[in-house]
DNA sequence: AATGAATGAGAATTCATTCAT
DNA sequence: CATGAATGAATTCTCATTCAT
């Protein structure tokens, strides 16, 4: 297999898609990705058959990333301690990352997002989802799990929102998400 | 702004331009859109002399019209009622108009929006947020009347969308949603 | 309806279809037709919506003509004389329209083409079929009539292929083709 | 022509050729190709320096295959008997090798084959050519040997066609075919 | 004004050919 | 030599906007 299909390559692509569509917005063209990747327009077409594929393929990737960070955060302590660490590894990594966390914000909305990528988007935060409806259970009345978790999604974001646009306050933010999010759940 | 001939036809282009922006995402045609008002390609353009101009117009309409309910319901009672009459009218409106709260948020996150645009809506809805910031003056900790008002925004926002979603239990989500909240400003 | 669209575009955009085909053989682009008719290269597909659209549409309007000019050679005198008058008015068109002719025959053998177009063009061509089965019949032992009109199709199509190379013996090929069909089917 | 390496792989690739084309139109893929002949699509290239090149080749290779089975066919008898003999050799080639004719044909017809490569086509088909012109002469009148040829060809093409359509009744249409050939040339 | 055809600058994707491995 | 990824010019088609009628 000669110049076997790089995953540098493919890695390298999926960045110069998020950095560019944070730019430019999700109009962004193939052959300013793929200029930005530093390949040839048709390259990108070898690691990813369509844009909507790209697109798609970034966005799991991301939340994937994302909530690797949850990975050890869920083990040990208490419920509160729990969630505590998964809220700041999370709020963490988008505040560090802010672009990604941006892309992911862009991609989430847009039409070209398959079901699949829905799903797998909603699966890989299942665990979160899980310990908070184990907290909430018989508190909120009348407030279903999946709304619930909606809800904490939605501060989550605003969250990370502001620890990304004023990097200075962050923890501070990070902090009032978490007792707005714990009280919501209470 | 000075008035086009016509009102009603230009208030036909920007229903048309939110039906089939919700249909079709925010790459709709002008062409549809012009098809949808019953009225030629070429016209749309004398009413709204750009396609992101048309965007930003019914961005502007569509918020105006949901503040617009707001009117009365920050009048009488003490704080928590005016927020709940306020919150009721406004979930109120987005449950009714469904179609209008998903074109506001496609709208929203479209990068055609101007700063403008932007401002317009945060003004709209400033009534809201004073009342909001008195109220949880000296209690949340840390927590900036921006970033608390970003907070309440994504709730009210998930809450309407959990509302025009789930139709018959729409009281509920209501009602939920706005427990939230008041946990939140508390 | 201003600046109705026009049905002299419509044939130039056929014309220029026509002679750029043979020009540049059927891999022709859409830019090069549109160049050649006077036109924007958008404004072709105002015309036809899609390539494969336009050499379709090609083919059935040559194939008209050319069939258009067995009108009146169908009727008086006996068959011999019926179909040498087809004979002479159907090469006579070929030879006059060598272009015409040509693109025919690429467009024949082109995988664009549909089944319906085909179906078209052989309809167009049945009269005289019908007219060689009847004098055909009982002689050639064992072909079938689909068979036979094909022979004659060929030799044809031979014949002004003859005609249209070598314009100054155009009337000799003609001839000498006629009784090369007419010993096929006697 | 320098040998290149394998002359196994180069005969592959044609075969490939072959069979793609029928199947896909000339415009077939050099890596639909490539694959089809199990090789990279790169490799192709060591054995063709070009698209064209291959096809030009092909049409070449078929040609003469096709009329490697004259051979035998002219020598002894009367020369109608010899024509006969060609003649079933020559359409049986087609019947038995369907897509190899299919790809004559389709070869013949396009703008990428060379004036050589027609010549050698041509050149190929000489003795029965002669050996036609021969039996015409004089008796046509007006018509020249080149067009006698060329109307024997396409009845011929049209005899093949038939015969690989209707496998079962292809010694009927072999021998209807004939007679018709020799019908035009008395 | 209203109409809708005309415009032409892109956009995504393809593909013959090259070249690093 | 073989491999198949890399290249980038070329292709069909789209669409916001203009303009003749």
């Amino acid at each position: 297999m000669a110049r076997p299909k790089s995953d540098d390559k493919r890695n390298s692509i999926l960045a110069a898609c998020q950095a560019v569509i944070v730019r430019d917005g999700l109009s962004a063209t193939t052959a300013d990705i793929a200029k930005e990747a530093g390949i040839a327009t048709g390259s990108l077409f070898t690691y990813f058959p369509t844009k909507a594929d790209l697109l798609n393929e970034l966005y799991v990737v991301l939340k994937s990333e994302m909530t690797a960070e949850l990975a050890g955060a869920l083990t040990g302590g208490d419920d509160k301690e729990k969630l505590r660490r998964a809220w700041n590894a999370w709020t963490g990594w988008a505040a560090a990352n802010a672009g990604k966390h941006q892309a992911l914000e862009l991609l989430r909305t847009s039409d070209q997002l398959t079901d699949r990528s829905r799903e797998f988007g909603e699966a890989a935060v299942r665990p979160v989802f899980d310990l908070i409806s184990l907290n909430a259970a018989g508190k909120a009345t009348g407030i279903t799990p999946g709304f619930l978790f909606e809800l904490i999604n939605v501060v989550s974001i605003a969250t990370m929102d502001n620890m990304a646009s004023y990097p200075d306050r962050a923890v501070e933010y990070r902090d009032a998400g978490f007792e707005a999010m714990w009280r919501i759940i209470q």
